[in-house]
DNA sequence: TAAAAGATCCCCT
DNA sequence: GGGGATCTTTTAT
């Protein structure tokens, strides 16, 4: 079951480049198995070319998922506590994903609210990729699982994409710094930083 | 085997 | 604005 008058992100849609497919993901929704959804407000990419990338020194255990078919969810775990979601795209064998960062809450918000109790407004219940993770409950569980036919799924609902995303640098790295890998919602106030 | 770094968050000042 | 939490993965010895 899926919210009325919502479609999947078809398989074909994840078939682009990182930098080309992470503005075209915003304004999507990010729903969870049990109704938990976000529209996404924030992403960041990363590909094989990028010294900040996981991906950039080949294939390992963690990051495996990365290197795997598009249209799946890659989920790693990184300082001691926190996961985050990726959306991975490109072909087969790339290496590539778009970070999801921030959404906007838009539904089971009392469900998000129990997840996230160090929330202390709605407002921080999805803003950052670790907080929407802990949000919508996934967790080293969910890597690997498919966006298109679920548990977690990406669904289009008609809203489009901006037509002029703001474009920045990407957070929280130390290599690669300067790269302009990361869009966001202009005007909203769900995204990390503005 | 050891050491360091990490696509972050939270609470304090 | 800053530091500590917390532990897996990676990289160096």
């Amino acid at each position: 079951m899926r919210p009325p008058g919502t479609v999947p992100l078809p398989r074909r849609f994840y078939h682009r480049t990182a930098q080309e497919l992470a503005p075209l993901l915003l304004n999507k929704l990010l729903v969870a198995p049990d109704g938990r959804a976000g529209r996404i407000v924030e992403v960041e990419a990363y590909s094989e070319d990028d010294p900040a990338s996981h991906s950039h020194r080949g294939r390992t255990t963690r990051n495996a998922t990365m290197f795997g078919p598009p249209g799946h969810l890659y989920v790693y775990f990184t300082y001691g506590m926190h996961w985050c979601a990726n959306a991975v795209c490109g072909a087969p064998d790339d290496g590539t994903a778009v970070l999801l960062r921030a959404l906007e809450p838009v539904a089971g918000l009392e469900k998000m609210r129990l997840a996230r109790p160090a929330a202390r407004t709605d407002r921080d219940l999805c803003r950052g990729p670790a907080r929407l993770a802990q949000a919508l409950g996934i967790d080293g569980e969910a890597d690997g699982s498919d966006l298109v036919h679920g548990p977690f799924r990406i669904l289009d609902d008609g809203v489009n994409p901006p037509p002029r995303p703001t474009t920045t640098t990407r957070v929280g790295i130390t290599r690669a710094k300067e790269l302009p890998w990361r869009w966001y919602v202009p005007g909203s106030r769900y995204v990390s930083r503005p």
